[in-house]
DNA sequence: GTCTATAATAGGATAGAC
DNA sequence: GTCTATCCTATTATAGAC
């Protein structure tokens, strides 16, 4: 009834809530509707395609979010071992220490799982690239860093799946603690 | 319409490829009956509590496959690389070397996260059991090896999760590779 | 820009014949 | 043990008033 209570950033934030939780299948427009308080009809305003256009805004959103909370930090000047201290803590709270699953690795699985592909891709690539530029910083070799990154982002995807299925927190915040040292070791002697 | 073309064992094998790749949520029933070749009351003959029952059975036939084919072998007399090398193998041979999703990761997110954490819990828990004894086997100290044995797993899960977003099956290859060498690197340099 | 109402379809589940 | 037919509900999507 009242004009515009919600932004359409602050609709498209309770959207990856809820898609985040139920996944692109089991987040039904029902569900998406109470998550936004926002009716069927006006959410089709929003987004005419449907829960494709939604998901879309969703990616987009995460993306300019990581872009500011995460990769443009991890490229900054500044102490490297900072920077991956900040990285560790930005990602603690984006998953509320384990308790919330991952917005990407949902929409890997299930029916949707080709769907959001290039989105998806290009999301894990500049994380990537952006720990890898932070590990060259830090003195780590170009042709190690970012198999390096890559091994990270793996191990927090990986944590959350098993902090989910044993519903234990622990799993990704002892990863999540040793990243910064494991990422920076010297090369001989990591593993 | 001829009597049973299909063993149990056969029907529930080919709901757990429907369910790795749709995801629980993803997975109608429609498809389900499509994957089977079985109308759906005969899933339902099968299976009289729907969907949570072909699950529940998947997951069982899983953890019994798992247990002759990975975990037993792990627990087996025998070199432990040679152990960590079967367990690679069978690995990839399961996951078809990245490309298939991992049914237990599929059943962690989504609508049925928590359905059937129970089974869940106990199937990782298992895993990471029995990889942690092969690794005290092979000289690493029990105070490490279960830390191991965590990370490996978690390694797996999140590889499969980059492979699927990249389409990259290198994210799975790679890290699944230098798993046996890191599990049983000596203590100081790993990391 | 939001709502209520409604249509069309898909999903889960069951009945009953063979 | 399998099928066809059917039922009910949920889901997606749209129309049209305010």
């Amino acid at each position: 009834m009242p004009p515009a209570a919600l932004s359409r950033e602050q609709v498209v934030e309770r959207l990856m809530r809820a898609i985040r939780r139920f996944g692109y299948d089991g987040a039904s427009l029902a569900e998406l509707s109470k998550a936004t308080g926002l009716g069927k009809s006006s959410l089709y305003h929003y987004f005419p395609a449907g829960k494709d256009d939604m998901v879309r805004a969703v990616l987009e959103h995460l993306e300019s979010e990581l872009e500011e909370t995460l990769f443009a930090p991890l490229r900054a000047r500044g102490p490297v071992r900072d920077r991956l201290e900040r990285m560790v803590e930005t990602l603690d709270e984006f998953y509320r220490g384990g308790r919330e699953a991952c917005v990407l690795g949902n929409l890997v699985l299930g029916t949707s799982r080709t769907r959001f592909r290039r989105q998806l891709a290009s999301i894990f690539d500049q994380w990537i690239d952006a720990l890898a530029a932070a590990l060259v910083d830090g003195g780590v070799p170009a042709s190690v860093a970012r198999a390096r990154a890559e091994d990270a982002v793996v191990r927090i995807e990986g944590a959350l799946i098993l902090a989910g299925a044993m519903n234990d927190i622990g799993y990704f915040g002892r990863g999540l603690k040793q990243l910064p040292s494991e990422l920076l070791a010297p090369e001989p002697s990591r593993r």
